[in-house]
DNA sequence: TTGCTTATTGGTCGCATACTCAATAGCATT
DNA sequence: AATGCTATTGAGTATGCGACCAATAAGCAA
């Protein structure tokens, strides 16, 4: 159980403590929504005060904007590898995207997805969040287009621009991700697969190839 | 201007008050966002005191939820008239569909993307507001699946599936309108055409044909 | 004109947020 | 063991929200 009453309290490294607040903040942002993160939310869930969180971060943006990073970068090297053939696996381009595809699809990547849109909407208010959602956009969109250059020398894709597929690849996979609040039932409907089909166009693959095995 | 000191009371119908009530709650929704969409705003709004829009709307997600549909059935209609071949025009289903994709990238579109956008992320915590979303998902899908039947049986286009060709159609233009907040200035980029594109693919059509004249 | 129904007001209450700042106490250094 | 730096606390301010309710007056009907 959480220790109720006031315990004694620790003092930490500065880099340490904020670090250890972001990622409570990114646990906040990822399971509860970037709007639950408040002074206050990610104060107990760290069980410190909340005037210990905003003397971190005199502006509560800053928080927000830093969580949203925080979160989604964890998701980025785990899906998109940085080097495809690097280490920590000799993974071909194809089987890459393959990977990709079938976590992005899955259940396990709702939060994220709800993230991505929660963020989305929030840059509409908050400046510094916007800031950080482009970058982030610009992260997940290179990377992409790393593997499809990678494909496309090793002669398993065939593209001619590989920016902007990657860009046309994404767009199918926010738009099937945009009813995760809503329509979410319908995912076993043909949305779930428009990803994977964009992307074999983009590729000039068959039908069917970046289909899970 | 705007009458300054507390002007001299109107009392209305009921159902008119209420219908002015949500007119004014969609305008603030569309421009401001529906976070905006508060008893004090929109009492601002019409020059009211809050407590009369407290009143008429005793749980104040409901005003959030009616100020959605207010606001997107406007638009629909304009976008995609219900007989493709009806009074008020004979538009062939390619004319409409042409028209709708013109429509939906241009910059007069940019505050209803916002408003999906916006109302997808709040269903998360406002399930009134969810089921009035879901409604009009499937209102637009089925008004253009209407639209893709209709051209089927002119023999316009060639399309097995109706329901799930409108399906695909809508992500991708909703996963166009995802980065409106963020990297709005990248619809120069090949993602604006991306959902045309995507449509003349489930439609059978040559690339270019849904192209504005 | 008088009276009555009820739409509308004005105020309050409780709760949550960000932000500020003096006071406190943990921990490393001496 | 004593000292000093500063991380941390606790309390307070200001703003905004939804919800509630008695008092008021607008406009219709008699």
């Amino acid at each position: 159980m959480t220790s109720r009453g006031p315990s004694k309290r620790v003092r930490k490294a500065p880099a340490e403590r904020r670090h250890e607040i972001v990622a409570a903040a990114a646990h906040v942002g990822l399971t509860e929504g970037l709007e639950c993160v408040t002074l206050r939310r990610v104060a107990d869930e760290l069980g410190v005060r909340p005037g210990l969180v905003g003397h971190y971060f005199p502006a509560a943006d800053t928080l927000v904007a830093e969580a949203f990073t925080a979160a989604t970068m964890a998701d980025l090297d785990s899906l998109l590898p940085e080097r495809p053939d690097g280490p920590g696996g000799d993974d071909t381009p194809r089987a890459v995207l393959r990977r990709f595809f079938t976590l992005t699809s899955s259940t396990e990547f709702d939060n994220v997805s709800r993230l991505w849109l929660n963020a989305r909407h929030l840059s509409r208010y908050r400046p510094e969040l916007r800031d950080h959602v482009v970058a982030q956009e610009l992260l997940w969109c290179g990377r992409v287009e790393q593997t499809i250059t990678a494909g496309t020398e090793s002669g398993d894709f065939s593209c001619a621009d590989a920016w902007a597929s990657a860009l046309r690849i994404l767009v199918a996979v926010d738009g099937a991700s945009a009813y995760i609040n809503t329509s979410a039932d319908r995912r076993g409907a043909p949305i779930v697969h428009l990803a994977r089909a964009v992307a074999e166009t983009e590729l000039g693959l068959g039908a069917g190839e970046l289909a899970p095995i």
